[in-house]
DNA sequence: TGTACATCAGTGAACGCGCGTTCACTGATGTAC
DNA sequence: TGTACATCAGTGAACGCGCGTTCACTGATGTAC
């Protein structure tokens, strides 16, 4: 029987009753926080409420987040790393050399998941929480989505099948050069690619924020069609 | 001397002092609450927080607005009202045959309007404020921005210089029938002026929402970027 | 292997706060005769 | 023009609520000898 303690282990396994108890409860207190996100809104979000839905008394919850910031940055990381996952493991499903398809799918696939975890899109892209500052941990998993989006680019450059950039061709510089770096893509591309990310969830926040409501018909439609424009903005034809 | 209310008095002109304190009451309240909103959020706009400003019993708000929500829907129409008017302002001042130098004005001024009013325009295009929900009067309001937009567009078709719109043609049908009347266009550009104005204010609010930290170098240059290539896709070239 | 001490988890009461909203009341403004 | 009554603005106290966080304490788990 392989056990996924064996595998993690050697960096930070949980070896006493103590230590499993507490990753246990730690993951039960996130859960019943994003339970909770399911109908109230980052702003609601209550240490209270939470504690009230475990059973415990609310200050026990001090033991395992040094305040409701702390647990707010957790939920901030654990939702940028589950809409990464869901893109990714979307993504991985289609022919790597169908490029378009794989950008359509994972642009999909980030509003899947968006119209199925509404209250968590709202806490990493909706208006900031007020008072909550973010720490530069929550960096990393804001970026996945990106990167996905930039190797499918850098996949149909290497393929040479990556078009213009549609439009005025972007000046260098517009960003910064280690993003650049990581993007893996060519100032240009790297642009347009940061610029289809942005309109990316651009139009899934006008559709969850209602902006949407008697002005498209179909909302799936219109999503689709709207994908594959700004993949031709990209050079992203094939 | 002309007096505004000679003109504006046939519809709903304050006679009596009664009507008249009552009038600027009412605004001096929406104004301590848009003073607030300059360091407070949506969500942390407080009623009592606005009588300690006026110095009145916070139940005399109670005579002015019905509850909490009714004073958030008069910010949100100001609000919406405040940025078209700047809108409209900035762009009426181009000379009309400049269709790419209007939308560009048109779409700096949005921006600016934003930076100038974070929270006037998070309650207008951040997430929903919780358990607020949006009455039928903010629709014409919110419309503005799309308006002058469709303006551009209409007017450069008929001056022949709207190119096609850039990648797929959109299908017909995604933008619901009054909606296309309204904007006067044809359904292809009707759905890329849309779409423009999606992106327009995805591009502003992550920015605003800090989604552009350390990854864009100067945010006046990326933006001017972003719309020009906007333009390109709506197909407005001249 | 058993004991003595240190560490940690969880409790329950309390602190201090601010909020939206209601209500009975006083005094001023407006209206009809 | 003056009086009698109705309308409205604003007050201040109160209701009922929920929140984040702290603190002294009890009991269980872990560690060192």
């Amino acid at each position: 029987m392989l056990s996924i303690w064996g595998i993690l282990a050697p960096m930070n396994a949980p070896r006493t009753a103590r230590e499993r108890a507490r990753a246990e409860l730690t993951a039960e207190i996130t859960d019943a926080a994003r339970r909770q996100l399911a109908d109230v809104g980052p702003t609601d979000l209550s240490l209270r409420a939470i504690a009230r839905d475990l059973g415990m008394a609310s200050s026990a919850i001090y033991r395992y987040f040094a305040s409701r910031d702390a647990l707010l940055t957790a939920l901030i990381v654990d939702a940028y790393d589950s809409l990464g996952e869901a893109v990714e493991a979307a993504e991985a499903l289609v022919d790597r050399g169908d490029h378009l398809g794989r950008w359509m799918t994972a642009t999909r696939a980030a509003r899947a998941w968006a119209l199925d975890h509404r209250h968590e899109y709202s806490l990493i892209y909706g208006s900031p929480v007020p008072g909550y500052a973010a720490p530069t941990d929550t960096i990393d998993p804001a970026g996945r989505v990106g990167l996905v989006v930039a190797a499918i680019l850098a996949d149909a450059a290497e393929a040479g099948v990556l078009g213009m950039v549609a439009g005025p061709q972007p000046v260098d510089g517009l960003i910064e050069p280690g993003v650049v770096d990581q993007l893996g893509a060519d100032p240009a591309h790297a642009a347009a690619g940061v610029q289809a990310w942005t309109w990316l969830f651009g139009a899934i926040s006008f559709e969850l924020f209602g902006h949407y409501n008697n002005v498209v018909v179909d909302p799936d439609e219109w999503f689709d069609d709207a994908m594959a424009r700004l993949a031709h903005l990209a050079g992203l034809t094939a």
